[in-house]
DNA sequence: TTGTATGCGTTATCAC
DNA sequence: GTGATAACGCATACAA
C-alpha cells in the first residue's frame, strides 16, 4: 500500500496525492475528495521511512535514560512521562536508548545513522562522556541536568545548591544548629553526579554561612539503606536534630529509622528536602520540601529542543528551577535536649 | 555523508562498500581495509532510513506504556526496563507510545506507517480496543496481559487468579476464616483491567472452597488511598483476620493503617499478595507475597515478538506465570478473638 | 572478486 | 491546477 497506489486508483498523479496530503499547494475540491475517499478507504499512511529519507528528518527523538536496571526514582519516572507526553503532542515519536553499562551501542545506534532529529539526555554527571559523544556528533541535544563545562549545551536543572541552603536556613531559623545531609548513593556521587555535589556544596556553604555544625553522609536510594544510613547517623552524631536529604527514594527508610528511635517528627527532629511531589506526601508527617517540577521541566526540554533544531545556530539557552519550598508537617522548632 | 563518498574515497563501487559492511559476500582483505579505514575516519554509519526503506523493517520494536500521566507500578517499570534491555540485547529500537487519554494520534502513529516491526502491548483490558487496532492492522505484536478472547494472540501473563488462590488456601491453612481481597482502583476494575478481574475470580473461587467468608474492596494505587480503604475495611469488617491483594502500590498505606489501628503483623494480622519483590521487601514485616518476575517477562515477550516476527503463520504462544510464593514474615496463624 | 543498475515510497522541482 | 520525474541512501540481482 503506497501513494502510487492510491493515485492509480484516484486516477491521479502520485505528486496529486502528496499535496493533498501536505496541503503544500491548492488542489481542486472534486480531485482532493476524490483522492481523500480512496486514502479513507484503504486506509493508507504514508510510510515512515521514506518520508524521513527524502525529508532528512525522522520525526523523532531521542530519549537517553539512566540504566533501567536500577529502578528509576520517581522523579526521573516523571521526566520521561512528561517528555513523551510533550513529544506526542507536537506528533514527535520518542525512541528509548537505556544508557551506560554495557548499553553504549544502543546509545550509538540511536544517536548514528540519523535515527533521531535530537536527543534529551537524563541524569547527567558533572563530566559526562555521552555529552562528549552527542557533541561530537554534532545531533541537537538538550540535558535535563548539566554537567560542569555546560556553557555551549542546552540545558535545563534543578537548582539543587540554592534549594538544599534554603532548607538549612530554614532550619536555622527554626533553632536547629547541628544538620546532616543525607546524599544519593556513594557511587552515584563517586561518579561525579551533579545534584549530589551541587547540592552538598549548598548544605556546606549555608551551614558555614550560619554558624552550624553539619555532617553529610552518602546513603542508597533505596528505603533500607535510608534506615541503616539514618540509624548510624543517630548513632554516631546524637547532637543532630535535622535532616536535609535530596534523597526521596530513602525517605521511607529515614522514616522508619526515626520512628524506630522514638524520634516524633517534628516535635523532636525535623526533616527538609527536594523531592518528588509524591514521595513528600507519602512521608509520615507530611515532608517539608521543594517539589521538583518534574512533569513541567519534561514539556520544557522538548520545547527547548525543538528550538535548538529550528535555529541551530541560536546562542545556548539554560533554565535553572528553584522551585518555593512547600511548607508542610515535617519541620518544628529545635528540641530542647 | 553516504555510502557513495565512502566509496568514492576509497575508490570502490557503492556495492563494495555496502558488501563489507554487510559481510553478505566475500571482500579482498586488501579492500576491505581500505573501506573499513574511510569508514573509520569518516565516522560513517548507514542512514537507518534508508536501510529501512529498501529492507522493509525497521529494526524498531514499539512498546505501548499505560498514560504516562497516573504513575507507573513499579511491576510495568520492570516491564519497560526488561523490555528495552531485550530489545537491545537483540540490536532493536524500542519506540515508547504512550496510550490511552487522548494519546490515541501517538499510537496510531506508531502502529502505521510501518514505522515499527512489532508491537508489546501492557496493561492490557479484557475487552481492549488497542488489540483489536493491531489485528486489523496486520502489525506482528505481543500482550502483557491477555483479553478476554486472546485465543489468537500471542500473549504472555500473570496467572492472577491462581496466586491469589493460593495465597487464600495459605491464609486458609493457618486457621484465617474471614479475608479481604484488595484490589486494584475502582476505576481501573470498571474498565475491565484483567487481573483485577481475574484474581477476584481466584479469590471468590478459593473463599467458596475453603468455606470462607470473603469481602473484595478496590482501592486506589497509592498509599494514602490503601491507608483511608484498610481503615474503613477494619470498620465494616471487624472479623477480618487477614488481607490478600494485588495492589502493590496502596502497600505502605495497608501498612500504617494496620499499624494504627494497633494491629501487629502477623500475630494479629495478617497479608498476602501478588507483588513486585521490591514493595514486598520494604513492607514491614517483609511481605509473603507471590514475586512477579517482571524483568523475565520483558524479555520473554521481546523474544516471543521476534519469533512472530519471523514466522507469521506460527500458532499463536501462550505464556502464563505462576511464580510460587516467597514465604516471608506477613502471615501467621489466625489469632484468637 | 568487483562493478552496474534498479527499486524501495516519498517529496519537490519542473514543465504543461 | 495537474502530471511526469528526479532525487533521498541503501541493498541486491545481475553482469563482468
Amino acid at each position: 500500500m503506497n501513494i502510487g497506489e492510491i493515485a492509480k486508483r484516484a486516477g491521479v498523479a502520485r505528486s496529486t496525492v502528496s499535496y493533498v496530503i501536505s496541503g503544500k499547494r491548492t488542489v481542486s475540491d472534486e480531485i482532493r475528495r476524490r483522492v481523500l475517499a480512496v486514502i479513507e478507504e484503504l486506509d493508507y499512511r504514508p510510510n515512515a521511512a521514506a518520508r524521513a529519507l527524502k525529508e532528512g528528518r525522522t520525526r523523532t527523538l531521542g530519549l537517553v535514560i539512566p540504566p533501567a536496571s536500577q529502578r528509576l526514582t520517581d522523579m526521573q519516572l516523571g521526566f520521561v512521562a512528561s517528555v513523551v507526553e510533550a513529544a506526542a503532542h507536537a506528533d514527535l515519536d520518542v525512541l528509548l536508548s537505556p544508557s551506560g553499562g554495557d548499553h553504549e551501542r544502543s546509545f550509538e545506534r540511536v544517536i548514528t545513522g540519523r535515527r533521531v532529529d535530537g536527543v534529551i539526555l537524563m541524569e547527567i554527571r558533572l563530566e559526562d562522556d555521552r555529552v562528549t559523544r552527542l557533541r561530537q556528533a554534532g545531533l541537537p541535544f538538550v540535558t535535563i541536568g548539566h554537567t560542569a563545562d555546560a556553557g555551549d549545551v542546552w540545558w535545563i536543572d534543578v537548582d539543587y545548591a540554592t534549594l538544599i541552603a534554603r532548607c538549612v536556613h530554614h532550619l536555622a531559623d527554626l533553632g536547629h544548629r547541628h544538620l546532616a545531609f543525607v546524599n544519593r548513593s556513594a557511587e552515584l556521587v563517586a561518579a561525579g553526579y551533579g545534584p549530589g555535589h551541587r547540592a552538598l556544596a549548598g548544605f556546606g556553604a549555608a551551614v558555614a554561612e550560619r554558624g552550624l555544625t553539619g555532617v553529610d553522609i552518602c546513603c542508597p536510594d533505596e528505603a533500607a539503606g535510608g534506615e541503616a544510613c539514618v540509624e548510624r547517623l543517630l548513632d554516631a552524631h546524637a547532637d543532630v536534630t535535622g535532616i536535609v536529604t535530596i534523597n526521596e527514594a530513602a525517605l521511607p527508610g529515614i522514616q522508619r529509622a526515626l520512628q524506630h528511635a522514638g524520634l516524633a517528627v517534628p516535635r523532636d527532629f525535623s526533616i527538609a528536602g527536594v523531592a518528588g511531589r509524591h514521595w513528600a506526601e507519602d512521608f509520615r508527617p507530611p515532608l517539608t520540601a521543594a517539589d521538583v517540577p518534574a512533569l513541567e521541566m519534561g514539556d520544557q526540554a522538548v520545547r527547548l529542543l525543538l528550538e535548538r533544531i529550528a535555529t541551530p545556530e541560536a546562542p545556548p539557552r539554560h533554565v535553572l528551577h528553584a522551585p518555593p519550598i512547600s511548607l508542610r508537617a515535617s519541620t518544628g522548632p529545635a528540641p530542647f535536649r
